[in-house]
Parts: structure tokens; sequence; C-alpha cells
DNA sequence: GGGAAGAAGTTTACGCCGTATGTATACGCT
DNA sequence: AGCGTATACATACGGCGTAAACTTCTTCCC
């Protein structure tokens, strides 16, 4: 007979959730001990019995982003084509979470969903002609890329308070405006898009894109 | 007549140079007014007449950071190829400070050499074909890229400690052997590259080369 | 059902951190 | 000489991660 939970008062995937909703509010440094322990009733110590430290707790964190990718099943596509999906299917993951997407990384070669992912991402490279340890470069590098897009986004940063976004934006605005369009000409004319990219679909598209072009194109190289 | 400066105790220069050899040894994280000002033989409070607040130090090692960037002539080569010398200067000041790569982000459209080097690959990137905006995007995620390159160099981690280091390697090593060959046969396979890549040189070439790749590859989308 | 065993949570404390506030010192200029 | 200002110091506050020793609650076995 199961008992009712009165016992287990702390959950720690309940815990991970509020770390998230904080990350994802005020950013990665505004997690600590004590205020997830104080939004669960109880106190800072009470979070070790669940968490080794504060890494272990990130480590979390960073693999519940992976248990959030939803590979996509093999098909009969182009390896490029089914690459590209599977990269896309890891961004849309981690953009759900972009403060701390880059906690992922050192988690990919450890939790389950990152290892199947990594593994399907070298298939699809050595399908596509790569040796297995160029692949494994080639796939780190795509990887920590897509990571990066994510974790700089420059739509998803300070979301919290639409306020100080807005400061935020015309500060960084003013500055470029206040440069010189003589002695930095391109600077100045895209300075809208340098400051803020006009599409997030077509920002993350095209990070994507060019992350996939890259592998092409040190394919062909590699074969000569 | 210049008095001799007894008066300037401290030099905002060389408190960078310390948070930098801090940093390098130790992370960021170590980076601490408390401890800078020590070495200075100050008080914490003194910083606070050069820096604003921390994030004020860490853009300082930023800028640092991206003064050190040697930026290659312009020749008569084709813009891919000058593109391709201007990102490996970035990545070659980069890799002195690898732990704190990633302050030049939020640098570059401030700092001089950083709005020098951003004009430069503007200039290479619409030499090529591309608009202004799409100059702008592309360059954007390749210094980005570039960034997490450094960043993640999976051979500059805790480089302080050579023992450390052996038995964090040691257990990553472990952790890949203990997977089952049979679920993860590319990854078992790859185990050693994973951890840690053959050449140092290769994989800074390499990655530099995928960007350039991604770069020529999105070009060749966008006009058809 | 009673009592041992162990897990879960609490208390207290230490040594860090960034930084707000107020005060003393010493130089450069008039 | 004396004033203004730049520089550095002293003190303090609240927050952080976490070590160690404690209480309390569950569970499970006899």
């Amino acid at each position: 007979m199961i008992t009712k939970e009165t016992t287990r008062r702390l959950d720690p995937d309940k815990v991970v959730d509020s770390a998230l909703g904080i990350a994802d509010d005020e950013g990665p440094a505004a997690i600590s001990f004590r205020r997830l322990a104080a939004q669960h009733g109880v106190t800072a110590m009470a979070l070790y019995r669940h968490f080794k430290d504060k890494d272990d707790l990130l480590a979390a964190l960073g693999d519940r982003l992976l248990a959030d990718v939803v590979l996509p099943e093999p098909t009969d596509e182009r390896w490029d084509v089914q690459l590209q999906n599977v990269l896309t299917a890891f961004v849309t993951a981690l953009r759900e979470h972009p403060r701390v997407a880059d906690l992922t990384l050192l988690r990919i070669l450890v939790s389950e969903p990152g290892l199947a992912m990594a593994e399907r991402i070298m298939e699809l490279l050595t399908e596509g002609g790569f040796s297995v340890d160029d692949a494994a470069e080639v796939g780190r590098q795509s990887i920590s890329s897509l990571i990066s897009l994510v974790t700089t986004d420059p739509m998803a940063r300070e979301v919290s308070d639409p306020v100080a976004r807005e400061d935020s934006l015309r500060m960084k605005r003013a500055s470029l405006a206040a440069l010189s369009p003589r002695r930095y000409p391109l600077i100045t004319a895209a300075a809208d898009t340098l400051i803020c990219p006009t599409s997030r679909d077509r920002y993350y598209a095209l990070g994507i894109e060019m992350t996939v072009a890259g592998i092409r194109g040190v394919l062909r190289e590699e074969k000569q």
C-alpha cells in the first residue's frame, strides 16, 4: 500500500521548477538555496538532502532542459535535413529557458536524453561522411554554437521587467546613434538590427542554418 | 612638472591585470573586490573609485581582451579569406584568457577596438554580397560562436591544478567508458575525442573554418 | 504493536561576497 | 596659506554557500 506522501514534503522536481522560474525571470544569479527553500516552506539546509551542492542543483536544471528535447524520429530524408531537424529540436527546448541554456553543455554526455541526442547526431554526421572523430569534434562545436545562439538571444534578455528592458534598449540605441557615421558607416547603418534583430524566428532559423551550412562546408573541405 | 605618482597608489590597469590573472587561474568566480584590493595593498572600497561596480570591472576586462585583438590590414585577397583572418585574430586574442572570453560580447559595440573589428567584419560581409542587415545578423552569430569556441575549449578548463585536471578527465573517461557500446556505439567509439580533442590548434582551426563555411553557405542560400 | 534505523528537516555558525554610508588624508591650484 | 577634490579607509548590512550537530518523522521488521 502506497502511503500518502505527506512525508516527502520536499519534491526535488518542484524545486527545479522553481529554480527555472527564478532564472527565467531574473537570471541564474538569482537562484539561491535560501530563496528556493523559502518558496517551499523549508530551511535552506533541507535542500542538501536532495542536491549535493549548488553545482548539483544546476546540473539538475541542465538535465531538465535536455529531458525536454523532443527528438524527431529517423526518416529517409537526407542526413543533413535530419540533422537540421534534430538541432532545431534541441534549440526549441533551450528557448524555453534561455538564461540557463548553457547548463546543458556539461550534461549532454551524462544525462540519458543528452546521450541519445548526441548519439543521433553522431549517426547523422557519420552517415554524411565524417569519420567518427571528426563527427565528435564537429558535433561538439555545433552544439556549443547553438547553445550560445540561445543564451545570447538579444530579444530574450531582461524580459522580466518590460520597463527596464525598454530602458536598456534605448541606452544601447543612443550609444550607437552617438557614433560617427563617417568612421563606422556600416555599424550605424545596421544599428537597429545589431541592437535587436527583426524577427525572433528568423534569428533562430538563420543560426541553425549557419550551423548546418558550416558542417556541410567543412565536410566538402575534408573530402577535398 | 609631473610629480611622482605616490598619490595615485592604485592603477586601474594593474587591477585589471590581477583580475585577469585570477580568472585565468581559478575562473571568473574567484574575482572579488576584496581579493583584488588585498593584492594591491588597499581596501575593497578603494576599488570603487575606479570601477563603478563589479559589472564595470568585468566590462574593463572585456575591453582589455578586445584591445589585444591585432586586426590584420586589408589586403586584396578574397573577402572570405580576409574575414577568416579577422576572425582568427579575434580568437587568438581571446585564447589568452579563455575563462573570461565571453565578457567581450557585450563590449564589442562599445569599446573602440571592438567597434573597429565589427565595422571591418561588416565591410567584408557586405563585400561578399550580404545586405547590411544580413551582415549584422550573420556577423553577430559568428562572433558569438567563436566566443563559445574559446570559452568551451575542452583543453583550457581547470588548467590551474594539473592534478585536479587529470582527475576530472579520468572521471569523464570513466563515465563514458561505463556506457553500453551497444546502445551508444558512436559515442563510446569517439570517447577520447569527445573528452579532449587531439590537437588544440586543430580544434580552433576547425571551429573557425566551420564558422566561415557557415557564412558562405547561408550566402549561397540567400542568393538562391 | 514496539522499537530500532535511517531519512528529512532544523539550528546555529563560519567565512565569504557586493556595496551603502560616512570619515580622514594628502595633493594641486590659486 | 588654505581650499577643493581625489583618494583611500572604517564600519556595517544583508545575502550567499555550506559544515556540523541536533531533532523529528517514517518505515519496516520482529
